[in-house]
DNA sequence: TAAAAATACTCCATAGGTATTTTAT
DNA sequence: ATAAAATACCTATGGAGTATTTTTA
C-alpha cells in the first residue's frame, strides 16, 4: 500500500533555499528561521520522501543526482502554486474567466455595442458570450444558469420572479414613429415637441409581432387602451427594426423606445409621446445566487455608459 | 508589494475534498478530521488567496467559477508534486537518471557488453552514457565528477588516489601470446599447460604502446625485469587488440590479460604464464563522494555477470 | 425541525527557538 | 582553530478536537 504523502510546499521552499544557498545558516536566514530548525525540517523531508537529497560533509553542501530534479520540479510547483493562486484571484474578482450576456434585440444598435466595448477594454482577459433574447427567455436562463447577465426591457410589473435580481440601467421616453410626410407633423406653425398617444387614436398601426416582442407587444396594446382606444394594428412584423421600413414606407405608425431613434433610417420621423405615458426601462438581470463579481462590472460599465451618453 | 503565499499542500488537499464531496461532513470523514477543522481551514484558505471558492448557503455547497478554476489546478499540482516525490525516490534509488561508465579498451570485447546487456535489463530507465578511457584518464575524469563509474585494468599498485574507491570484479592470469608455430607449442610429447615467464626471455616482443596502455605496457616490461630478462620489443601498437594480428603474422609474441583469448584469432595461440606472475585484475572504480546507489548497482552487476560466466 | 455549516473554546503535535556538540578542514 | 551542520531539549503557534449555536430548506 502506497501511503499518502505529506509532503508540503514548506519542505519544497525550506529545500529551495539549501540548495540555491548550498549553505544551511545562509538559507535559514532567507527563509527568517533558524539553522537547527532549518536541518530538522530537511532531515524530516528526506525522511519523507525516502531519498538523500543533499550530500553534506560539513563543510561542503551539495545537491544529489535526486536533489538536483527536485529542485528542478520543486521551482516548478511553487510556480504552478503561485500562478494559479494568481489566476483564482482574478476570476473571483472578475477579471479573468467567462462570462456569458443576453441583451434584447433593441438594445443591439445603440446601447449594447458601447457597453461591450468599453467592458472589452477594462477586462480583456473575460471570454465573453453574447446572445440575443426576448425578455422572458433570459429570465429563464439566469433561473438555469444558463446565463449570468441579461440586459432585458421592461414594460410594466414584469414576473419580477424570485431569485432575480434586477437593476434599471436606462429609462427612456417611448416614441411616437411617423412617416415624414405624416399630416401629424405639418401642422403650420412650429415644430411639435411631443405628441399625445390619444393623437394616435385613429392611425393604422405597424407592431413588432407577439412572439418577437413577447412584452412590448402587449405593453403597447394596453397603454393605447389605456389612453382610450384600441389601437387597429394593420402589420405585425418579425424584427422590431422592420417597423421602421413599413413606417418610413407609410403603411402605417408605431411606438417604440427611444433607443431606435439612433438609427436615423430615412423618410421616418421620432416624437416622443408625452405625459402620462410610463417610461420604458431597460435593466440588467442576474441571479441572486451568482454573486460573480464580473456580473457586478458589466453591469457598472453599463450604467458607466449610460452616464457618458447622456452627458453629450 | 507581493507578500509570500502561506498556501499549503494541505490547504489543496482539504479544498479538493470538499469540491468533490459538495459536503462538508462526508469530506471531513474522508480527510479523518472533523468538520469545524475542516471548516476553520476552508476559511483560511479563502482569506489567503483572497478569493471565495464555495458558495455555501448552507443546505448546499457549490464551487464558485474561482473554485472550480482553483480545484483542477489543485489536481494538477498534487499529481505533479506526487509524480515529482516518485521521480527523486527513483533517482535515489538508482533506478532512473543518467550514469556515465568508462572501460578499458581491453574489456570492450568480452566482459563489457555483457555487463551493459544485463545492466540495462534491470535498469531500463537509466540512461547510460560509455566511453573508452585508459585508466590513468578515468581516475582523473572521476576525481573530476565527470564520470560515475570507471571499468580500468591494474596490474601493480597504481596510485590508488585519496578518495577513490575500488572494488575488483574480476582476476586474470596473465596469458603467453605466441603464433600458432611457435616453436614453444612443439615440444613433441603432452600440450603444455602453463609458461614460465623466463622462457620468453629471447623472444622479440609485440606490446601495445605506452601511449595507449600506459599502465599494461611498464607492468609488463617490469615483470620481464623480475624474471630476469630485458624484453627486446620490436613493435609497438596502437591499440592493445592489434597485437594479436602481429602474433598471428610471426612479428614476435606479446602477454595480454586472458580476456582477451575470447577473441580466438586465427593463427594465435594463448598459454597462461605460470606462478610467480600476479594476476592481472579489473576493477570497478568510483569516487567515495559519489555514492550514486546506481552506481552501486551497476557494480553489482559486474560482480553477477563475472559470476555467471565462470560458473560455464 | 432537522441537517448542515459556523463559532467558541480547549488541547496537543510539531514547527521553531536556544544551547551545545560534532565534524572536517 | 574555525566554521558549519547536527543534536538535545525547550517553547509556542496553529491545526485539530469538543460542545454549541446559527441558518435555511
Amino acid at each position: 500500500m502506497q501511503r499518502r504523502s505529506n509532503m508540503e510546499l514548506r519542505n519544497i521552499r525550506y529545500f529551495l533555499a539549501v540548495a540555491e544557498e548550498l549553505n544551511f545558516r545562509r538559507a535559514a536566514e532567507r527563509l527568517f528561521i533558524t539553522q537547527p530548525s532549518l536541518s530538522a525540517q530537511l532531515k524530516k523531508l528526506e525522511e519523507e520522501i525516502d531519498a538523500r537529497l543533499l550530500d553534506r560533509d560539513t563543510h561542503r553542501v551539495s545537491l544529489t543526482a535526486a536533489g538536483r530534479s527536485f529542485a528542478e520540479s520543486g521551482r516548478r510547483i511553487l510556480r504552478d502554486v503561485e500562478d494559479c493562486a494568481r489566476t483564482v484571484r482574478r476570476i473571483a474578482r472578475g477579471e479573468m474567466g467567462r462570462l456569458s450576456v443576453a441583451f434584447v434585440p433593441s438594445l443591439g444598435h445603440g446601447l449594447l455595442p458601447r457597453i461591450m466595448r468599453r467592458y472589452r477594454r477594462q477586462f480583456p482577459q473575460m471570454e465573453l458570450h453574447l446572445v440575443e433574447m426576448d425578455t422572458p427567455q433570459q429570465i429563464e436562463a439566469i433561473g438555469d444558469n444558463r446565463l449570468d447577465v441579461g440586459f432585458i426591457g421592461l414594460g410594466i410589473g414584469t414576473n419580477t420572479a424570485s431569485d432575480i435580481k434586477m437593476e434599471t440601467v436606462v429609462e427612456e421616453r417611448l416614441m411616437a414613429v411617423l412617416p415624414e410626410d405624416h399630416p401629424l407633423l405639418a401642422n403650420g406653425q412650429r415644430q411639435l415637441k411631443s405628441l399625445r398617444l390619444s393623437s394616435l387614436a385613429n392611425e393604422r398601426f405597424v407592431l413588432a409581432a407577439r412572439h418577437s416582442a413577447p412584452l412590448y407587444n402587449p405593453w403597447v396594446i394596453l397603454l393605447c387602451q389605456q389612453a382610450g382606444f384600441q389601437p387597429q394594428v394593420i402589420q405585425e412584423t418579425g424584427q422590431p427594426v422592420t417597423v421602421l421600413n413599413y413606417v418610413a414606407a407609410g403603411i402605417g405608425v408605431s411606438i417604440l423606445p427611444a433607443q431606435f431613434s439612433r438609427l436615423s433610417t430615412a423618410g421616418v420621423r421620432f416624437l416622443p409621446l408625452s405625459h402620462p405615458v410610463p417610461l420604458y426601462r431597460y435593466c440588467a438581470a442576474w441571479s441572486k445566487r451568482n454573486e460573480h463579481s464580473a456580473l457586478r462590472h458589466i453591469v457598472r460599465v453599463a450604467h458607466e455608459v449610460v452616464a457618458l451618453t447622456s452627458q453629450t
